[in-house]
DNA sequence: CGATAATATTTGCCTACGCAACTATTATCT
DNA sequence: AGATAATAGTTGCGTAGGCAAATATTATCG
């Protein structure tokens, strides 16, 4: 497709898909507010973490797993060490490196998280879908984000 | 669908979803930046005014379709005004609306901005979906949306 | 081996934006 | 009409997060 080409069609699907997820995002965010608990950025990290073997990864790699730039990953994890949900570890073998490693306690702040996010997704997003169309979203936008991965950088 | 029953399929597409559209965003906006130009909160508002019925609405109305808090469009309308791309007019029937007005310098600003977001929309996402892709996620989008208009609130 | 470049993280500074409180105006109730 | 409630917008204040510069460490090149 050229870069000035801009079907009608899929302009509507940028529209729709725009405006429908800054208002599910907003949704979600309030319901954990409204419930005292974190925002979804600090699950985000979190949630990476827990993913990760060992419950570890560098600062770098979990800035760009969790969607952010390296100096805002510093200050959340500044957060997330304060209140002992991570904590920081240098590397022995690479002294400009730092580990962020996922705490019991952190586990234990994702499983409080967990079912009011789910809540959300599930209200505000996949009660809107049937089996096929999830299906579909899922592999759609998994090719948008394959063409935007972080490591796809290096043929640009 | 129960609120807590969200197969993994409808999980995997919120997924998908959330990250391929912060990693699109983020590319947006940084090649807006990358060219002078505003970023897409700006975009939004001027388009919206640009679309309604003699160019201009209530501050209410556009934080809505803006996807903004009222406080952070007052803001945002303080900076539109002071570039001149909008100007600020009283409700002669109602002394407590304002209403924003999109100037013809707000236009060109709308028309600068465009060409670049429309090549990153293209280049980010419109490039991976073929044309019933692009018509199904704009249906599917549009209805999750529409269970959240802010009009829809009434129901509650 | 020493100078230089590259890499990982942090810090200074700045902007965007949300919530709650405040102000001004209009609607409602008696 | 007068008191009270509702509504529209703005402002005070706090937090999140980005960019560019600073720092610390490791890799590379002569």
């Amino acid at each position: 497709m050229k870069p000035n080409s801009l079907p009608e069609t899929h302009l509507e699907a940028w529209r729709m898909q725009y405006t429908s997820f800054w208002r599910v995002f907003a949704a979600i965010e309030s319901d954990l507010a409204a419930a005292g608990l974190p925002s979804l950025s600090w699950y985000d990290a979190l949630y990476e973490l827990y993913l990760a073997p060992g419950r570890h990864l560098r600062m770098g790699q979990l800035a760009n797993s969790a969607l952010l730039s390296r100096s805002g990953l510093t200050r959340l994890v500044d957060k997330l060490e304060k209140e002992r949900l991570i904590l920081r570890k240098a590397c022995p073998s690479d002294g400009r490196v730092q580990h962020a490693e996922l705490t019991d306690k952190g586990v234990e702040v994702l499983r409080k998280i967990w079912p009011v996010y789910r809540a959300g997704i599930t209200k505000y997003f996949a009660a809107h879908l049937n089996e096929a169309e999830a299906r579909q979203v899922a592999e759609i936008f998994g090719r948008i984000r394959a063409g935007l991965e972080p490591t796809a950088e290096a043929g640009k």
